[in-house]
DNA sequence: ATGGTAGTTGACAGCGCTGTCAACGAAGGT
DNA sequence: ACCTTCGTTGACAGCGCTGTCAACTACCAT
């Protein structure tokens, strides 16, 4: 194995002590300009990489970023991961998977892979975000985290996109293609953006005075099946809605394949409109009208955000109170819209 | 930050050394089974987890398993992710990631994040697995790796189901079903599974006595859209095919995406048959006919292999040579049979 | 000149673990 | 009785880095 320089290396070769390459390498104040460039330059001469055992054994932090998901979608996770590893690169920090387990008490095994595992921060996706009892044992053993595509009610910083605003504003599309009967599938309960995708669509609904038909929201567990089953309920009886928006595109994806099997024409008999933008919804014929919200810019600033919040302020004097705080960072969401409403 | 138990704890609760201790955590021999006991007994009560990167520094390796991939399919991804953190689980691994570059020089690239994380192995995901530049320089830095889904050719260890006869049996289901006038789509000349496939479809057709028409045979890029080019050239003319087989699923999707607009009913126009079984292959209208592998299988088989290839015997005097041997399991493909092939 | 302050640097201990080597007792051969 | 061998155990150094603290250098005010 090509062994990487160490430390020693680079501070000979600067002609200085390890100590001021440590500060360089650790953007500490107090170093002098002109010294700073003689390390930096016999940084790059040797490709200098820090050690992250030795990093993380000396300071007591692992330079690692944990990320925390269950049975979230495949492009959803790996869309995330993009945009935590692209943040992760700049710092050298890694990142380690935890994939919640099935076993009954999950948060137990979640808990025990962090002590384990000692990550500086969690990245925490739904539905784990959403999860009350895994956050209050992440904050009574002090660790720092944010979530992602998540409310955020009460249960620290979380960046996300205007969920409301975005399901009112795909609503307000059907609705301006003339589309009026329009049925509704839910996400699952555990799930926070559920509630607040519906109350966008009730928006739209009800600020155009269209009835919210009761028959025709249903409640999904955000895969394709139970979209299925959704839509073969909404779609069995002569009185049917001539348009569906399901609250993420797997189940969109259902409705599709039910009205294909019960000879609707997607977009003409009957309208969809999906939610995440995954690859399914592009492939799909028509291609599916849907929300994309830009997964990897949230995980890279989510990560950058959570860096800052351990990283603080160099002056800190373990000031912790903050760090539960309400903040939450919105990023625009995309309408995208394609043919399975009529583009 | 609830903090772990160390060595020292376990050391002082079963009255040993921390070398013992260290020994029995090891799996190394000549320990008294006894002593053995009382030390598992304490790692237990105390709930000890060793710090990886105390082990990695002291020990001089990190504990970590690299997976390094480029392009690869969101699903596939997963799922091998899914079946190495299997593996990593048991024995105390981490795994980093590691996505290749969009760089002109990605080798360089790669062997850089190689020097600078240290993994202790590497499972490397085609295309990566048929580079003989990268092969060749992990080769030179004696890194140890493994690679999944590929051939092996010449090419180090690797887990992987036979995709020759995989894409035969396939070309032979749609043989059995009545028909001749078969197309066929390639994957691009990067990856080595794009010939293996082939020449399956070759086989089939050659032993039923079937020609293999040229026009009908087309050369994609694994993706939807080069699967929508694909069969649209097939499909244009008069004289086109009853039936095509694409490499992958991707492709196979853009085929009945263009069967649809050309109101060519699947399967009765047109039969399609993909290669992988992702998401999207369940999900379309008629259901996708297509060859799943056992990737998380794959991934856990060859992470353990891995571990094997460098944990090697306890009395190993470093005989290295066996490393880039040319071992290669391979693991049962599953056809699964769908309505786009008539089922 | 003297003292005070802030900026800059290095010596040194030690993070939690493993590798090396030496110490010890038990078993076996002479 | 002796020496040898082997299985078992612990003492100790040190992996590459960071935190602490002390030293040293300006530089200003007195």
């Amino acid at each position: 194995m090509a062994t990487a320089a160490t430390i020693n290396d680079v501070a000979k070769m600067a002609g200085v002590s390890i100590k001021t390459v440590s500060r360089v390498v650790n953007r500490e104040p107090n170093v002098r300009e002109k010294t700073r460039d003689l390390v930096l330059q016999a940084i790059q001469q040797l490709n200098y990489k820090p050690s992250l055992a030795a990093r993380g054994l000396a300071g007591g932090r692992s330079f690692l970023i944990g990320m925390m998901y269950d049975n979230a979608s495949d492009s959803f996770l790996v869309d995330l991961q993009r945009g935590i590893l692209r943040a992760c690169r700049e710092r050298h920090y890694g990142l380690a998977l935890c994939p919640a387990s099935r076993a009954e008490d999950r948060t137990a095994d979640l808990m025990e892979w962090v002590v384990s595992t000692q990550p500086d921060g969690i990245i925490l996706t739904p539905p784990l975000s959403d999860d009350q009892s895994l956050v209050d044992r992440l904050i009574d053993a002090n660790v720092t985290f944010i979530s992602v595509s998540s409310t955020g009610t009460g249960l620290g910083p979380s960046v996300l996109i205007d969920e409301v605003d975005a399901a009112r504003s795909m609503a307000q599309h059907l609705i301006d293609a003339g589309y009026q009967d329009i049925g509704f599938i839910k996400g699952p309960a555990d799930h926070a953006c559920s509630d607040l995708r519906f109350r966008g669509f009730e928006m739209a609904m009800n600020s155009a005075g269209l009835p919210v038909n009761s028959d025709w929201v249903k409640v999904g567990e955000f895969d394709f099946d139970s979209g299925v089953a959704a839509a073969e309920q909404m779609l069995k009886g002569p009185n049917r809605p001539t348009a569906i928006f399901a609250s993420n595109d797997d189940m969109a994806a259902g409705v599709i394949n039910v009205a294909y099997r019960s000879g609707l024409n997607v977009p003409k008999d009957l309208a969809v409109a999906g939610f995440d933008d995954t690859p399914l919804a592009q492939h799909f014929w028509p291609g599916l009208s849907t929300v994309k919200q830009p997964i990897i810019q949230i995980g890279q600033q989510a990560t950058e955000y959570l860096m800052g919040l351990f990283e603080g302020p160099p002056s800190g004097d373990s000031n912790e109170k903050t760090k539960s705080g309400e903040q939450s960072m919105v990023l625009p969401y995309e309408l995208v819209l394609r043919g399975s409403t009529g583009a």
